[in-house]
DNA sequence: TCATGCACTTAGCAGTCTTATC
DNA sequence: GATAAGACTGCTAAGTGCATGA
């Protein structure tokens, strides 16, 4: 298997080198079944409906349709928000019929309750299904997958990430969207487009049906596309990060960033040189890339005002983002900055910089008002192209695989010993995972039973307490009584009990520091598998301890070639 | 140079499945 | 076998960055 990923590795790193030259082919053939399509509209019972100023209505398909969407979502947080409220009731009026509309003219006048009770009562009906009734779902459900889950790429059989087209519903978008409540339509294949080889078998559009369109472009890697209509984004079938592909491509970016780790150096000073520049874009660049090699912000692209909510990253933090004290908790020079980034998630954090850094944002800031950009003369492109002339390839992206994956070798080589028991390197490997994902700012909201399930080990804990204490007891007792059987069994008991508890102590302490902090983006985005794979192997710890079954699938390439000796 | 579109990666949430515990 | 907790997975939104064309 080694001999097979040395081999590919050569082919690759030639093909990387040669992919220009290729003009872009990602493959040969393609050939699959196409997207499937979520189910027909299923109207609702007779008894069942909606009512209206104290009056039940009977709706038209499309309207009640719209108006199911809504009472499934009855008991969400989504549907007391103004702008969600406004956006649907607008675009449920247009799929009503001229009558409808003339009748229903309020929202606060709907009542969707016997809607919301209906779907309450299937999903338990769903639930108290047989064993032998959930077992044929299932089965129905391998047979899809097996039938439109797989494509055949280049002669391979690779799994595909997403083969379904997303159902129609309501726009949930993140944190204060302005679209949020928006009508999702309903994709149909006249809405499709399918990228397949020439001359495999082209995907049979559904009875009655044709595709937008068919082309075979090997230059791209989806397989199907449709243009969203609530923001007009294309949205794609793509490979599973299982195939080769998304492999390759997954391996190359942490081969950039380890280029990264050979250069970064030499890029600081470079850097650090900028914040002396006479030109102020200069020194604007200087800093923005300080921000980012240190903290690992994000770039921080342009957006279109009032499309999306207002999130920021680097280059388009504004005045308002930050706040600078002189002196700060006993430390000088500090930045306080406090945004939020992608999908809404609030960026906090104080950090102490250098004189030189701080007297440049104090420039920065003069005659600005808060809603000013920061780096008023900078933006990504001019960003990456500076980056691409340190080290080819070089994006603002790369510093937070980089920073992310050299932050988990350091933790590892710092936080672990052969001399530890499993049990405490998994406590280590998930301590410097968590170093990664705080630096990333990767968050969670607290499990909603966390508090609960925390009590319930506290009970465990003492339970256990309790037993060890009688156990000594009685190993003493034993031990006065000469019988070498009974004290052989209490001591074993004492020792288990024990472990027992200090498995129980761990594993309460891993859960705490993990309350609010997502450790799986990282994992899967950010660090490179080889490390993790060198470190189970250095430490004689299962990998299946470290990646469930999707993530060693994912990570195949990785766990097959690395060695125990490989350093990121 | 700039705007825009496209392709792809990264992200948190929520529903489902699995496992542990009684 | 039932139940609850936790792990896993799928879904889809929201980023990044490159290409293209005016």
């Amino acid at each position: 298997m080694k001999l097979f990923w040395l081999r590919i590795s050569f082919i690759f790193a030639y093909l990387w080198e040669e992919d220009n030259a290729n003009n872009g082919k990602k493959w040969s053939t393609l050939e699959h079944k196409g997207p499937f399509f979520p189910p027909e509209y299923e109207p609702l019972p007779s008894n069942v409906c909606f009512v209206y100023n104290g009056k039940s209505i009977k709706l038209s398909l499309a309207a009640e349709e719209v108006a199911t969407f809504y009472a499934k979502m009855l008991d969400h947080e989504y549907t007391t928000k103004s702008v969600f409220q406004e956006n649907f009731f607008n675009d449920w009026r247009e799929e009503m019929t001229e009558e409808e509309r003339e009748q229903i003219n309020k929202l606060s006048k709907c009542d969707f309750s016997h809607m919301a009770k209906y779907f309450l009562e299937k999903t338990e009906e769903k639930k108290a299904m047989t064993k032998e009734q959930k077992q044929v779902l299932k089965e129905e459900n391998n047979r899809l997958t097996e039938e439109y889950g797989f494509c055949l790429l280049d002669g391979h059989k690779e799994k595909i990430g997403n083969f379904r087209v997303e159902p129609p519903g309501l726009f949930r978008g993140r944190g204060e969207h302005p679209k949020m409540g928006k009508l999702k339509k309903r994709i149909l294949p006249e809405d499709i487009t399918i990228n397949c080889s020439k001359d495999s078998k082209i995907p049979e559009a559904p009875k009655g049906h044709r595709w937008r369109k068919v082309q075979h472009d090997d230059t791209v890697t989806w397989l199907a596309s449709w243009v969203e209509n609530v923001q007009g984004n294309l949205k794609y079938i793509m490979l599973n990060p299982s195939s080769k592909l998304k492999g390759e491509k997954d391996w190359q970016k942490y081969e950039v960033a380890r280029k990264l780790k050979l250069k970064v150096e030499t890029i600081r000073r470079l850097y650090r040189e900028d914040w002396k520049n006479r030109e102020m874009k200069i020194r604007q660049r200087g800093v923005a890339l300080y921000f980012i090699d240190k903290l690992a912000l994000r770039a921080g692209n342009e957006k279109e005002e009032g499309e999306t909510a207002d999130t920021v990253g680097c280059c388009s933090l504004r005045v308002e983002h930050i706040t600078l004290h002189e002196e700060k908790g006993g430390q000088e020079f500090v930045v306080e900055f406090d945004f939020l980034g992608k999908d809404s998630i609030r960026y906090y954090n104080e950090v102490p910089v250098e004189s030189r850094v701080f007297r440049n944002l104090k420039l920065f800031m003069e005659n600005k008002d808060p809603e000013d950009d920061l780096f008023d003369r900078i933006n990504t492109i001019y960003l990456n192209k500076h980056l691409n002339q340190s080290m080819p390839g070089l994006t603002a992206k790369v510093f937070r695989t980089f920073n992310a994956s050299t932050t988990l070798q350091d933790q590892l080589n710092k936080l672990t010993t052969a001399d530890m028991t499993l049990e405490e390197k998994l406590l280590s490997y998930n301590r410097a995972n968590r170093a990664v994902a705080i630096l990333c700012n990767h968050q969670r909201a607290a499990p909603k039973t966390f508090e609960k399930s925390m009590q319930n080990m506290l009970d465990k804990l003492d339970v256990a307490k309790m037993e060890l204490k009688e156990a000594k007891k009685e190993h003493k007792k034993a031990g006065t009584e000469r019988t070498r059987k009974l004290v052989e069994k209490k001591e074993a008991a004492v020792k288990r009990l024990e472990e027992q508890l200090k498995k129980l102590q761990l594993q309460m302490t891993d859960r705490e520091e993990n309350k609010v902090i997502a450790l799986g983006t990282s994992k899967l985005n950010y660090l490179d598998p080889r490390i993790s794979v060198a470190w189970c192997k250095k430490f004689n710890v299962p990998i299946e301890k470290i990646y469930n079954k999707t993530q060693r699938d994912k990570f195949a390439w990785a766990i097959d070639m690395t060695e125990e000796d490989f350093q990121f």
